[in-house]
DNA sequence: TAGCTTAGATACCAGTTGGTATCTATCTTA
DNA sequence: TAAGATAGATACCAACTGGTATCTAAGCTA
């Protein structure tokens, strides 16, 4: 009786729900670990110790488990910005800390599993059908934090979206380069150089 | 006698040189319109009119044949940028020209292929191994042609290399973007913006 | 608790994968 | 021109692919 038993008596629901979870857990952990190519049915059903049957009940493609996978990485990346950026409300540096919490967001590793969806719907018509809302969607969540993040200079400075649209394409950037090609003076350099940049726009009147 | 017959008497080396340019032109059509992973040995070879036993006999691997096409695609991309250089010199707004130019470059459907690769190699070891100095020595040539499109700046202003490879990032970013993504009133903004920061930073004294 | 529905496991499928073994055709060189 | 070397074609392989059919197990509802 003091042994440990099955949790048991889990509805239809919860189960479904624990099964989608784990699968979609075990797509991303595949996509950042062996790639968008390697992450196949039989590997995702390896790491979520559920079998093909059950994978084909909750999705019914490989593709519908991809786009599901990129809506949870998003939901993921947003709610972990929202935890740091809570954090954040008085620092003494405001700029270059808001800098640095959105460099680190996309420095996660779930990006990199966005990463590979990404490339893989630029020829895979469906995928890229699947997850361009998704995508469109974080966009404008990102533009949205960086108003919450910086109010006033998103009112008076007009240059506002172009300069955080610009900031977010190098930090992406760099992720994109980071696994082949790393110079990290280099990066040290071109960030000190944002952040006065960055200033120098943000603060000039 | 005045049929039209096979140019015929070729060297060995020549047969060889001919095949090894058709299976990596092939493999870079293939890279762009398919993508990495649908890129197969079959496809290839299909697309090249020659048999897998030709392929291999040139490649000993696939990984081989995908690394001596990341070669062919960024020599194809400098020699295309010099092209388009030479041409440039005197412009009214070279900082203008300049920036259309190296935007233009990673627009170049070729620059897809590599990305593909790029993306390829993040989980695939051996692939990283061999197209990773390709990559680095690919950079140092994009210094270098920035130096040569402003000497003078190179010289006197201090952020000189993080300003172009700021820049550089935001085009490969754009076009990572592009497939999914994209708002062209947005980027003309972003184009724009860029143009007055970098005219400013280099035009300062 | 009986009958139904849903979740999950197992077994199977044809098609494709990268790669090899083997054969023929072309070129090179003595 | 004969013998050897290289290029290319053909046939084959086991392993794996996404997906389906079918079965059992668990949960739901009358």
């Amino acid at each position: 009786m003091t042994e440990i038993e099955r949790p048991a008596k889990l509805t239809q629901q919860q189960r479904r729900e624990n099964s989608r979870r784990k699968l979609v857990n075990a797509t991303i952990e595949s996509l950042i670990e062996l790639g968008y190519s390697q992450t196949s049915i039989q590997e995702v059903c390896n790491r979520a110790q559920l079998s093909k049957g059950a994978l084909f009940r909750q999705f019914s493609s490989r593709t519908e488990l991809m786009i599901a996978t990129c809506a949870q990485i998003y939901k993921d990346l947003v709610t972990h910005y929202n935890k740091r950026f809570e954090k954040l409300g008085n620092s003494a540096d405001p700029i270059k800390s808001g800098l640095i919490l959105i460099r680190e967001n996309f420095a996660h590793p779930k990006f990199q599993a966005a990463m590979e969806l990404q490339v893989a719907a630029r020829t895979d018509k469906a995928l890229a059908e699947g997850i361009s809302p998704i995508l469109k969607n974080n966009h404008q969540a990102i533009v949205t934090l960086s108003v919450d993040l910086f109010p006033e200079y998103a009112k008076t400075y007009p240059d506002f979206e172009s300069i955080i649209s610009s900031v977010v394409l190098i930090f992406q950037g760099e992720v994109f380069e980071s696994g082949l090609y790393r110079n990290v003076k280099e990066e040290g350099a071109r960030m000190d150089f944002i952040e006065r940049i960055v200033k120098a726009e943000l603060l000039k009147n």
